[in-house]
DNA sequence: GCCAACGTTGGC
DNA sequence: GCCAACGTTGGC
């Protein structure tokens, strides 16, 4: 049984698109450094399916989804001195931060606006519409997922 | 282990 | 670019 998620992206940064055209057909969602999201990024499951959402967008909102194809690993940004998600206290033998790999599924025909999330009744208890609420990652259940597939036709 | 200071997120 | 809200850090 499949699990559902939602995950944020600025798309300045990692779009849907960028994903759908990764060259292998895989993406790495790494760059997660907040412990919670961290752990919703280990429970998740290969099959899990993957609301993709834009942040800091013209509107923000959710554009399609992904597909987790690879279980959580130990994010290799981490090790990176080079890399803005370097973390000095992580080591190869002590792991912080874990990735997984996504693969593109599909984009809705349009973006579903926070504004358009708002008006469902079913999404109320969304964290990603409580105020204040900066979670990267985070579960969606069953009745949401579908009440979010139902919006985008 | 408290908590002030600081840094980050992300909508607007 | 502003700023509210939140998470993390580090002195004590």
């Amino acid at each position: 049984m499949s699990a559902y998620w939602l995950f944020k992206s600025e798309p300045d940064v990692y779009s849907l698109d960028s994903l759908r055209l990764e060259k292998s057909g895989v993406g790495r969602w790494d760059g997660v450094r907040n412990y919670q999201a961290r752990n919703f990024l280990r429970a998740a499951q290969v099959g899990d399916q993957v609301l993709f959402y834009h942040s800091n967008a013209a509107p923000s909102g959710i554009v399609g989804i992904a597909e987790i194809v690879r279980t959580a690993y130990p994010d290799p940004t981490q090790f990176d001195p080079a890399s803005e998600y370097y973390d000095p206290k992580a080591t190869p033998d002590a792991p912080r931060w874990s990735a997984v790999d996504v693969r593109f599924v599909r984009a809705f025909p349009r973006l579903l606006s926070l504004e358009d999330l708002r008006q469902v009744p079913a999404l109320d208890a969304m964290p990603l519409l409580k105020r204040g609420t900066r979670l990267s990652v985070m579960p969606v259940t069953p009745t949401e997922w579908a009440a979010i597939l139902d919006l985008a036709g």
